[in-house]
DNA sequence: GTCAATAGGGATAAATTTGTCCCTATCTGA
DNA sequence: TCAGATAGGGACAAATTTATCCCTATTGAC
């Protein structure tokens, strides 16, 4: 486990919200359980950008920070399901509207990505 | 200047937002500069914990995304006046609720995020 | 009998982000 | 005359995040 060496600074908002959703990968994890996508194996697949570690990674955090919960079955292969807390829920609303932005800038954003990295 | 050695993938809205949002103080100088904190030393005054260094870069990627755009007064010594573009205040109701999700689970969320570094 | 699927951790490497320090130049005020 | 404010870039170091690879264990399918 990588051990911080610095503290993060909580003085606002925007500050604790930075500290819990800040991953590349979580406000997709938190919107793709919200989807119904519960199970690890099935969140992989929805995100196969990122490495099987990270998503745990990032899902363990999540745990941490109680956005999600998860029931392990005591079965054999292993069976977890995710699910959002309310706390995880109430954020729901908001990554839709991010990702509705996104969404509504597409061709305007894609165009100003790509510029940004071909000079 | 750095120069990243993998494309990223753009396939949704939240891969685009998180190109042009991801990084520690993007968010907060597009509230900043919303408030009306428009020229450079301002907003380094008002992020502290954030170096000089990063501000100018994580502001030219801004610019570059066109989320902010500025203007140059040709004085000594400099003056510059940072502003928001279209597209930039489009983003302003989403950051405005997203702190205000943060400060509404203020005490919860920072329990959370010491007692996850302090096990 | 071997392989894929299942969940997830350890060790380590690579990529990326953030911070530190120094340098440019000019004017104002002590 | 010297420090400080102003804006910002280069070189480099440190911190952090993300990826790669390997290992645990069991069941069912081929």
């Amino acid at each position: 486990m990588y051990e911080r060496k610095t503290l993060p600074e909580l003085n606002c908002g925007l500050d604790l919200i930075g500290e819990v959703l800040y991953g590349k990968w979580k406000m997709r994890l938190l919107w793709f359980i919200h989807e119904g996508f519960q199970r690890p194996s099935e969140l992989q697949r929805k995100i196969p950008g990122a490495s099987r570690r990270v998503l745990n990674v990032q899902l363990k955090e999540l745990e941490s920070h109680e956005l999600v919960g998860k029931v392990i079955y005591p079965v054999v292969p292993p069976k977890v399901d995710y699910y959002l807390t309310d706390l995880g829920q109430s954020l729901i609303p908001i990554i839709g509207a991010i990702g509705q932005w996104g969404d509504q800038h597409d061709q305007r954003l894609r165009t100003l990505i790509l510029k940004s990295i071909h000079p």
